[in-house]
DNA sequence: CTTGGCAGTTGAACGTGTCGAGTGCCAATG
DNA sequence: CATTGGCACTCGACACGTTCAACTGCCAAG
């Protein structure tokens, strides 16, 4: 399958499949590209591309759709993202730039790209497997309750009320507060869990008990502290397409509010020569998404996490590319300043 | 219309067509319920219900289904709300107690109300407006970033990164957070805004641009933190009641995304004599919701905040106003504890 | 006020025929 | 040997007509 007419073909059928949502037949497609051969010679290459299960025909007599597998050689076969816009490219800037805090920024960022692309947009909040513990402070909330938060070098903060089996006083945890600094401050989080064992050991007897509840309570928020979380825009756009998902959104809405499915779909993506990664249908292994695609890149120091698009496996991916990556890049560049 | 017959062919004709979806008429309806009379004065007392406009039929010659002043006078008719389940209300407490964290908290109990009602359900997080300043930190992350932390004694945790125009050291943020707490510990988070202007007159000339910074965080912090969120859950739920959304659940969904929409949506519904309001199709002001109910209450101290579902006008009421009433008294109970 | 019956209405379902788009194949051609 | 024009064939979409079942509304009788 080198023959560069065929490959056009493929391309012309794609290209109109997407914008029509309608088989694409031998003539329309003369109409639509000038290919300087004729119908037939057309029909010819299509019996071709059917032979390889690159596009099929849903009934006897109708024009051809793409398969995934058509999809796929549709995607590989794209040389160059286009740019975006200039429009857009300032819409980008000036929301990312107008945001203050992180987590703001990756929530203005997924709901542009959500916008541009008409379609869901997924961001995973960034990881830093390297942070330390920066800071930890108990907060007496009256009536026994205490607040702890622990503060990561990323800037992530964690919080837990938690209910201590010995009421404290204010002095006394700003003590405690100093012990557990001295045994955790600047080590890893992924340490904290082992650390905070020890804890309890070094204060007096009578305060082990609370000082166990609090190396608990920070030992949990370690672990909270390293999960992903994804945050996701647009999912109403899901709803547009609602003719492209042949049974039902539901699964996929399903799946949506389901962050583990949706890091383990970010996880299994493999990123191609452009540093995007494409996902088409049942290359996705979770049941709910064989009928959808993705595209992803990574973003951030060291591309630690992920953005991307989720849509029908008929979406525009020369558009849902340039748009991922341009996304992706602006993100980067704001993020590292 | 006190004719207690007449409100019991209503109250038939809603619970039909609410498990059918099919306009009923009035022999199906003798079929269902045994109302101890005939179809002819089934039909004499629909003729009297579509007078009043209570109930309609489609086309000429079909069933009769409730027009929403119909499902209003249903819904105001209910005299005691049924209770939950033991299994129900099994799942509600050990959903419920199992969680640590408030927030933990909030977004289980919005996840098991979408679950009992198979509908959207929606959460406001407790607004604490006479919450005071619990404690403040200041944290420097490197490269002249800070992040500005404020606690509020209703434990809700706000935080920012931002950067100083002078980079300070550690030694010289805890200086500084000794200001800040000096002015603002234990006041109204409502009054940091205003207090914090002046506290860049109470630190050395080098340090005003410094503390201007960190002061205009802090009045963010504060306007943030009195600002409402709504949490949401089983918006997939919405896609199976496709049907019931004549148009398209588009609408709906973007309403869902969009947090100032669902705030007015609460704060317009207003509490019956059972403490649960209902808003039902175009009682609900926001357009894009004229096709869809909710049904909400009052939960924690004072009823400060509401919990509630949404779904299709053709809704079971009497089954989502005993899940989200249920829901919101545990709610309460454990909130308190 | 209720009831049985009857005429009238109407959307849904189904079968039929036509139309257009598209395919596959084949012989002819450069 | 790839390409081309032509032709027969297939099949879904659409429009149309008919039938069917479910209702309603009304009326006269109980």
């Amino acid at each position: 399958m080198t023959d560069p007419r065929r490959l056009e073909v493929l391309r012309a059928i794609v290209e109109d499949y997407v914008q029509s949502r309608e088989p694409v037949g031998s003539r329309a497609l003369l109409e639509r590209h000038n290919l300087g051969v004729s119908a037939a010679t057309i029909r010819n290459d299509m019996a071709s591309l059917e032979d390889e299960g690159l596009i099929v025909a849903p009934h006897t007599s109708s024009g051809r759709i793409p398969t995934e597998k058509g999809y796929r050689h549709f995607v590989d076969q794209i040389g160059d993202v286009k740019p975006l816009s200039v429009a857009e490219r300032r819409a980008i800037a000036a929301l990312i730039e107008g945001s203050h805090d992180v987590n703001e920024v990756l929530e203005n960022t997924v709901r542009l790209l959500a916008t541009i692309t008409q379609q869901v947009a997924l961001i995973q909040v960034p990881q830093y497997s390297n942070a330390t513990v920066r800071h930890i402070e108990l907060v007496a909330l009256g009536a026994g309750q205490t607040l702890v938060v622990l503060i990561a070098s990323s800037g992530r903060v964690e919080q837990r009320v938690i209910l201590l089996p010995t009421s404290v006083g204010d002095e006394v945890l700003a003590g405690l507060r100093q012990v557990l600094l001295s045994v955790l401050n600047a080590k890893p989080i992924s340490d904290v869990a082992r650390l905070a064992l020890g804890i309890p050991e070094l204060v007096s007897p009578g305060m082990a008990p609370a000082v166990r509840t609090i190396a608990e309570a920070l030992s949990a928020l370690a672990r909270n502290s390293s999960v992903d979380r994804i945050l996701t825009a647009g999912t109403a756009n899901l709803a547009r397409s609602n003719l492209d998902f042949p049974l039902s959104i539901t699964p996929v809405l399903e799946a949506l509010e389901e962050q583990v499915v949706l890091l383990r779909l970010f996880s299994e993506l493999e990123q191609d020569a452009h540093g995007i990664a494409v996902g088409i249908g049942t290359e996705n292994q979770y049941i709910a998404l064989t009928e959808a695609s993705v595209v992803a890149t990574g973003y951030g120091h060291g591309e630690q996490a992920m953005i991307g698009v989720l849509g029908p496996t008929r979406m525009n991916y020369p558009t849902s590319m340039a748009a991922v990556r341009a996304v992706a890049r602006y993100l980067s560049r704001i993020l590292a300043s």
